[in-house]
Parts: C-alpha cells; structure tokens; sequence
DNA sequence: TCAGTGATTAGG
DNA sequence: CTAATCACTGAG
C-alpha cells in the first residue's frame, strides 16, 4: 500500500530507518512502472545539521526542503548526477531522507539514472503518480552508521549515526 | 588515488 | 562577473 502523507510528516529521524525495506516506485513516461525495494538512506536534519543543503539557510536549491513533508528533493551534484531524497517534517522544518541505494543499483546516482529521475521531478508529490513510495509488508533489520561523503561538516554532524541500511 | 563535469553559491 | 565547491562514479 502507498505511503500516505502522515508518514512524510514525522521526523527524519523516525522516516529515514522507516523507509529502508520500502518500494520505492517510478511511473516511466511511457507508462511502464518501476518498483525497488530501498536498502540504504541517510537523514540530513535542519539547519543545524551542517551536513545538511539547508544550514546555511534557505536558497533557490534547497527551498522544496522547507516544504511539508511528501514531496521529492532532487538536486544535481558534480556535474553529472542526480539525487533523490524525500522531504519529511512539517512546513518550515527543512528536513530529507537521501535514498542512497535499492536493490539492483549501489549508488544513489545510479539509481535515479535507472529510474529516469531528474530536475523535472524536484518538489514533486509522492502522493501522486509518477513517483511515490509503497509499504509491502517486508520487515527489515536495521544498522546504523556515520553518513558517506560529508567531509565538510562539523565533528558532531559527520560522526553522528544517521545512515541506515538492511541487514536481513 | 583522481579526473570528469556543470549547477549552485558567495563575494566583488 | 569570478571562482570555489560538491550528499558521486568509474577507471587505473
């Protein structure tokens, strides 16, 4: 069954290990739909998470992160790729889960490559139909680790546990 | 280890 | 306008 908005609205901290063991699913322009199930997410948590898009405030970028939760945040990085993350939290609490990998595809570029996922779908709503989450019943085991690639942040916010990722 | 690649951001 | 930076990947 679909995700419904009230799950997007919790915290990151209670969305992002909530996730793992989703479907995250992809409707293709020409209508074939895509489904996979996530094994690897990252909580980026306000603007005192100096890990976090949004610590230094609100940009042109990172303003879908102030939005109510449920909706995508997809931004391009190093020239090449897109990532997706999903906002969670309520209006003006600048909060996403990144969905690093799913099964079939390590690397949360290589994924939204597979699935077709670019710009086009920033800030759109996963109660929709092009792109939006489904809970199949699968129960996942859960381990928590130190997020990837954030060497720019502060002691407190690189070595926090904030990664999560299967382990069944 | 390191280059590729271009949007985004802060600063003049 | 300029220049630095970057939640990555793949090749060596």
């Amino acid at each position: 069954m679909k995700l419904k908005k009230t799950f997007y609205t919790q915290d990151v901290l209670i969305v992002a290990p909530s996730l793992i063991g989703k479907l995250l699913c992809r409707k293709l322009p020409n209508k074939e739909i895509l489904k996979y199930r996530i094994i690897e997410t990252e909580a980026y948590k306000g603007e005192q998470d100096t890990a976090c898009h949004a610590h230094k405030g609100k940009t042109l970028r990172t303003e879908v992160m102030y939005h109510n939760g449920g909706c995508a945040y997809i931004y391009f990085v190093y020239g090449m790729h897109y990532l997706l993350n999903v906002v969670t939290g309520k209006e003006n609490e600048p909060q996403a889960v990144l969905i690093r990998s799913v099964e079939g595809f390590n690397g949360p570029a290589k994924l939204t490559k597979a699935m077709q996922i670019d710009k086009s779908l920033n800030g759109a709503d996963l109660l929709a139909n092009q792109l939006w989450i489904e809970d199949d019943g699968f129960i996942a085991k859960l381990k928590a680790s130190k997020r990837i690639g954030i060497d720019y942040a502060c002691d407190i916010y690189k070595n926090i546990e904030w990664r999560w990722t299967i382990s069944n």
